[in-house]
DNA sequence: GTCTATATTTAGATAGAC
DNA sequence: GTCTATCTAAATATAGAC
């Protein structure tokens, strides 16, 4: 609390190297797989400063979280309502954004799903997200290509979908498929590269398919 | 060990009631995250008879990973190498048979995800992943339905990630998509359903599109 | 097989010297 | 701000009565 910013920025403070080493540990390992010492270890700092400087695990965790779900959809926000890119254009900056990012950090979308699995409200609500994403621009635009009546809400959250997927789901199931298919880091990460110019044409062909409106349960009737 | 079967099935032994618990509290709080009292509480048993039928919190926990993993993996390996069915067959009984299997156990995919990330080579090694799929009559079906001869593994393996994500990915991120698009679970269902006929659209739709092998970074040289 | 009580181990947090 | 030593709480595992 009576903490100021550091002065100089030569090497990285202590706090700041605890936080380098937090984020590093906890996207490993999970909240409750971490042990604070395997943080302290990491950082190369004595245990008591985690204390000193965060006051708890818990307090910990909640900063590195909330900086990561940033991270993670603040881009997003600026990108999906800007008004003067065309969808093709939308999903080719999208794919572009998350493939770097993802790339640099692989665990971060595995790591985010698991905490919102234990904790569903908490920071999904504090970002915001339904609001964000319903009154978002690019979901017009979405419709408008999907030729706007009679295709149900539900069949534009199943293209949404498919398209985070294709973004997300290699790095959450890189183990496994390194695993499968025997690559080595590089090899994933080439592949990873080439998926910016797959994905805009595999989403591309996905729209330009007619979509017949009766594959859709319209009962459920789902309005966003 | 001196334990046999139960002669009688009436209702379910303790054994099978912790079993049962523990499937359930790991799954949802991961290994790390899960008290051995919240399945003792879960089973409606006394603790202590967690040790006595399993030993150790590790063992018991090996025990229902190592089932999970069966259950999850061994019917596609018949799938896969029926010689009897075409590649769009067995993409419609692939997506018929995970998307049910999913529905019912919707934490698998993050769970078992979550273990191979913790222990990349112990399981998926137990299970052969990687001779099954290699060694399958189904890629052989796809580098046909490819054309064979131009289109470099790398391609392959982009399409089946596509394919497995677009079964997976829905269910990983379920409780984001619920957040997001203020989804009640029946109507998260009801799309999981649409999804069986949809699935085997759009993987038609990707393979039909045609490929062009420069996109892909030969350089790496993927050899399946 | 099941329970109570307890031992053991592990991990988060703090006091107090420097 | 940093370190050593220590405290406390929590969680796993076991001993022994029934």
């Amino acid at each position: 609390m009576s903490k100021k910013i550091e002065i100089s920025e030569k090497d990285p403070s202590t706090e700041e190297k605890i936080k380098e080493a937090a984020r590093k540990v906890f996207q490993k390992k999970g909240y409750a797989g971490t042990r604070t010492r395997d943080i302290a270890d990491e950082a190369g700092v004595n245990l008591a400063l985690l204390n000193y400087y965060f006051r708890s695990k818990e307090k910990l965790f909640d900063l590195i979280m909330g900086e990561t779900m940033l991270l993670f959809f603040q881009s997003l926000k600026a990108l999906i309502n800007n008004e003067n890119t065309s969808l093709q254009e939308k999903m080719q900056d999208f794919t572009n954004q998350y493939i770097d990012l993802l790339i640099s950090q692989p665990q971060l979308p595995i790591f985010i799903l698991n905490e919102i699995q234990m904790n569903p409200k908490g920071l999904s609500e504090r970002m915001c997200l339904h609001q964000v994403v319903i009154g978002s621009y690019i979901l017009k635009q979405f419709r408008e290509d999907l030729g706007n009546n009679d295709i149900p809400d539900s069949a534009l959250i199943q293209m949404i979908v498919n398209i985070i997927g294709m973004l997300v789901f290699p790095f959450i199931g890189k183990p496994l498929l390194k695993e499968i298919f025997n690559l080595t880091d590089e090899q994933f990460q080439a592949m990873m590269y080439d998926r910016k110019k797959l994905v805009p044409l595999w989403i591309e062909s996905m729209f330009s398919n007619p979509i017949n409106p009766s594959y859709f349960t319209l009962i459920q009737n789902i309005k966003l």
